[in-house]
DNA sequence: TTGTATGCGTTATCAA
DNA sequence: TTGATAACGCATACAA
């Protein structure tokens, strides 16, 4: 761990720095005996090359970003494992930044592009609300991961990969109303316009006409706290809320699995019985929803899936093999103990 | 967001390149009229320096770094919130560094000292069974949050705040024999000699000696599986074991609250009542011990009194206002519905 | 109080 | 295939 420099390397060997330096980048033009016997000194001193230096000088790095937001969301933990394994078996270098829930994800975005020199960006979680001229401020290759801007984007400008939101709420709005539900609540994390709240709430309300049903406003619930709003505190306050308006409801919509947790524990502890007196559905398909008593219906996403096609589309985009493309995945429809027929 | 450099404002300001940094670094040898004009300028065109660069040339950057280890460690998250804040309030830059769990935290340490000329660290989780000589190669301020060496270390080279682990599990341990338990098993992530689940074994042991029941190994059990060994999956899956063993207990003590709800899943799910036939307690004070149902029996950590004091200590060494000290926090028995009398 | 010049460790350019 | 040298963007010693 040392303050060697490449010059010192360079010394020791009886050669140039700059010769030093191909052989460290794995520069063609080298002969391949001083290549070793640098390579060797290098080991030998534990050498390794100020990332620093190398940023200020390079034109373009050779590292990836994942920038995200809302780190809080167990899913991105273990996207985060397979990006971090998938870029360095590539050979990239792999920096993680997390982005506040305030803060806006291209601006730090743009920052981390000038200082790193990167050569692409993942964008994990976020409510990309940004507009076509704001992505297109982005001057080197990303994905988006679990999240899509508005539709009214020009798709030719950025590559996603999530599940469709919209489709997968009315899926399993449709499962609740399949089996009898017709007074379903929906617990939401907020009411952004654009967020993935909207896209949730957009699939309920199809799956609800579908089968006939009024939309209600008065079942529909937003998270007002600020911080995590798709804590199981929030999902708590929410269902406390509903239960003591004395509204009447059979099933219980909540928007992710952490508030379905809250709601959950709201009910049971009002002393009503999930599934018999009221149904409750999550969405994500956390760890928690398979351990908690009664299991949670809920959405799987498929994150390894996704995590692995993340990376597939990232480098198709950095090698130019292919263009920007939208990539949906499937959810699956878990259904556990939470819910039955009315 | 430019190719803007501090040679480009120089020149527009009409001034050399040291007024415009001596400006920028609120050095005290400028004249406040050129100062301000510099400075519009400088918001004008939102420049701002390279940090790259910065770091480059500077002897000791203005960066404090949190390594985190377990990122999947929802405490750590409200932490992070804490020392963000804290640390960019105080003018200071914040780097955020993810540990893998294979990773050794102090040669990650060293090569950002190394790299970025950190002016301190923050070691957040991760089991720190290093060395004297390790620690002492760390050659910046440095604290451990929730975590603390071996007892054999010096206490004299390092910062610690957390919880006495050993006397937190004696207390959850103990409260259980108090209420009557006697066969009380032990969920462990691992069985490291070191890790913090060796230091909550260590607590269980001297609980149970202290009311006279007599240690067994059968009671006693580890995770086997890679990756988060902190996981429900794991305690899940150590309770399915030991109640496939058939062998007779009627409290579990869980080193985590996540442990505790696999483990409570599995015996749910055997039909058992819970704290009818089995009481059950975890450890950290997770929001899931208060949202599952039954709620957990569980030691709160206090954490954001902790990550206010880990923030207040690093500066004080940082600012040589006082020495390294290791600092414990007082956990709190909270009693929830999975525990009772026998 | 200000400007000029040097160097941080590396890569890129060019000539050898 | 190599080596000297000029950048990269900034901070700082030194000169003015």
């Amino acid at each position: 761990m040392s303050g060697y420099t490449i010059k010192d390397i360079a010394k020791e060997c009886g050669v140039g720095v700059s010769t030093v330096s191909r052989a460290l980048n794995n520069h063609p033009d080298i002969n391949k005996e001083t290549k070793k016997r640098i390579m060797e000194v290098v080991e030998a001193r534990k050498f390794s090359p100020s990332t620093t230096a190398r940023d200020l000088k390079r034109i373009r790095s050779n590292t990836i970003a994942v920038l995200v937001k809302g780190l809080d969301n167990p899913l991105f933990h273990k996207m985060m494992d397979i990006f971090q394994l998938e870029i360095e078996s590539k050979k990239y270098d792999f920096v993680f930044q997390r982005v506040g829930a305030k803060d806006d994800e291209i601006s730090v975005a743009l920052d981390m592009i000038k200082e790193r020199k990167l050569k692409g960006i993942i964008f994990l979680g976020g409510n990309f609300t940004h507009s076509e001229e704001q992505l297109e401020t982005i001057s080197v290759p990303f994905v988006l991961a679990t999240i899509s801007p508005g539709k009214n984007v020009n798709t030719d400008i950025y590559s996603s990969v999530s599940v469709d939101d919209v489709k997968e709420s009315y899926k399993i709005t449709d499962y609740l109303c399949s089996i009898g539900h017709k007074r379903i609540a929906i617990l939401l994390p907020d009411n952004g316009d654009e967020s993935v709240g909207s896209l949730r709430l957009e699939g309920y309300k199809q799956a609800l006409s579908k089968h006939g049903i009024t939309v209600e406003e008065q079942l529909i619930r937003y998270s007002v706290d600020e911080g995590d709003s798709f804590s199981m505190e929030n999902g708590y306050k929410l269902m406390r809320q509903l239960l003591s308006e004395d509204i009447y409801f059979t099933g219980v919509f909540a928007a992710s699995d952490k508030i379905a947790v809250g709601a959950m524990k709201a009910l049971l502890e009002a002393g009503k019985k999930i599934p018999e007196d009221v149904s409750v559905c999550g969405f994500d398909g956390l760890d928690i929803a398979r351990y908690y008593h009664p299991t949670i219906t809920t959405i799987v996403q498929p994150i390894d899936d996704m995590a692995g096609r993340v990376i597939t589309q990232l480098f198709s985009l950095i090698e130019e093999t292919e263009a920007n493309s939208q990539i949906t995945f499937e959810g699956k429809l878990l259904v556990g103990e939470s819910t039955g027929p009315v």
